[in-house]
DNA sequence: TATTGTTATACTCTATAACTATA
DNA sequence: TATAGTTATAGAGTATAACAATA
């Protein structure tokens, strides 16, 4: 309590609190790196969320929208806009599944996985930049730490 | 959806390759705290934002509109709607400040304290849930790690 | 009945630009 | 000229509800 004011317990706990919550400290280290991601993506035209579904495409070919709403952790409806961009860039393109015409696998095409070959090397290299105060080990660390995180709201 | 492929080494650097980003997985960790944060605030009618200022507030009393949308990291125009509801809600007031009549200091008003008081508990016990998966030493690590990534965006 | 993809709709968060009143 | 607060507006991103086609 070494302050010019008086200082209770209770104000003790309330100045440092709130900026201990780990949900704010995530937002804005998210924050500078998605603005940061998405200053490197300006020059190819790719929303993170537009990306991320992209990646999912081309490292699992065939999957449905279904199945990438779920993978990418948002609704069926809101994927719809994604996937249209996509083909409407000829990334992908939606394809009857013989046997259930409910449903559209995705398939990467060719300018598709040429973009996301580029827009990754970008994104990692400029990630490497951003992130240079952290060494091999704290990204490493960081990366595991955030996946408990994730494996906390699954159960949840 | 059975896939027999043949899988070369740049497929399986592109694999991981999405999925390794820092930007991504913070995001995905994000999501999650966010959700639980949400959840725990129901019950007080306080969104993040809105109890991020009301926290700034609290802990800074007499700080400008435009020192807490700095401190927030967003516009001041962001701001107006937020205080004008946590106004509403007298649980702070704009207040003049003699010398320069274009500023407006914000005090917390005493209905303010104590939801924040409440609010800030219920905050805290539901990370403790949710980030049970993690000891003290490892989200103290994940603050630091954070903490980095902040420093290192403020420079850029 | 249940599921897939889709549309319509609305809400939250945020940014930009322009205005006003002060400085 | 510059700054603080404000308004108007628009753009992402996401969710919910309902629908048609299909299972």
């Amino acid at each position: 309590m070494a302050q010019a004011e008086i200082t209770t317990d209770e104000e003790e706990r309330r100045d440092s609190a709130f900026e201990s919550l780990i949900g704010y400290n995530l937002k804005r280290a998210y924050v500078i790196v998605e603005a940061d991601f998405k200053r490197s993506m300006k020059q190819f035209d790719l929303s993170p969320r537009v990306f991320a579904a992209l990646s999912f495409v081309v490292t699992s070919p065939g999957l449905t929208q279904s199945d990438l709403a779920r993978r990418l952790g948002i609704e069926r409806s809101g994927l719809v806009a994604i996937i249209d961009e996509l083909e409407a860039r000829e990334f992908m393109k939606r394809e009857p599944v013989p046997g259930d015409r409910r449903v559209q696998a995705l398939r990467p095409l060719p300018a598709g996985l040429e973009i996301y070959n580029a827009a990754m090397v970008r994104a990692q290299s400029h990630e490497d930049i951003l992130l240079g105060g952290l060494d091999a080990a704290e990204k490493q660390t960081l990366l595991t730490l955030l996946g408990k995180i994730r494996a906390s709201g699954e159960t949840t």
